[in-house]
DNA sequence: AGTGGGTACTTACGAAAGGTTAGCGCTCTC
DNA sequence: GAGAGCGCTAACCTTTCGTAAGTACCCACT
């Protein structure tokens, strides 16, 4: 068999990097984050307001596990109050648009999913 | 303000429904369960081989709350041994196409990540 | 002068999620 | 008749996650 017909990086092997990097695009977070960051930059505390329910130290992980994977850009001014920017590099967009397309399809098909968990609890209780 | 404007469903809202539907699509083992279904339907323990690393434990459980969110089907036939189908349903292939295309490029471009991160820890440790 | 608020994080601890191992009832193969 | 395969389920333990507080600095208000 060749080996081009398979990729060498495939994300159904446990050990892939691929893998890794996956699921830190659909973090819990990540993805929210990903997606805010498609509109416009973000400091870090507008982020905060903006992603509903995420703690500090939750986005200070997620944003600081994003930036290493290289899909964010962290701009620190030495000012005071500190502010720091962030922004979406050209793979950063790439992912974010994915799963900004992802979250619209969610909200858009939500009341589908509800009425389908409905008909499942109502099958079992009865 | 128009409510038309805003969706009344946002991701971006703590409570919101959608944020749990979202996260169920985005799970750990969900993206790679329905990324799979995406080619054909499986059986239980074909799928447990084909996603790589999953416990019988974890798959069970994410089998069971995508079936209730009505992204697949189970069939179980009554025979010996215990034979059980999954399949997408029409939402649930919706959701996997979408998953199934980031996985696809995230292997494309784990390469690229792996050099930010080497970049990012250089950047540190010098 | 002191109090409260805003900035971007970090640290410590309890709670919840996730993973590992084992078992179950049944059948077909060796 | 011993072992493997099937699709789960229950107990247990570890890793992750969220919550609350602390940090250091400055501005506005009282």
């Amino acid at each position: 068999m060749k080996v081009s017909e398979q990729p060498s990086v495939s994300v159904k092997a446990p050990m892939c990097p691929s893998r890794g990097v996956l699921e830190h695009v659909t973090s819990r977070w990540g993805v929210l984050v990903l997606a805010a960051l498609v509109e416009r930059p973000y400091r870090f505390s507008e982020l905060r307001r903006e992603v509903g329910g995420v703690s500090e130290k939750m986005l200070a992980q997620t944003l600081q596990t994003l930036e290493r994977d290289g899909f964010l850009l962290r701009d620190a001014k030495p000012v005071i109050p500190p502010r720091v920017d962030y922004s979406l590099t050209g793979l950063g967009r790439e992912a974010a648009e994915q799963v900004w397309a992802l979250a619209r399809w969610t909200e858009r098909r939500t009341a589908d999913v509800q009425a389908a968990r409905a008909a499942y609890d109502e099958a079992r209780s009865s």
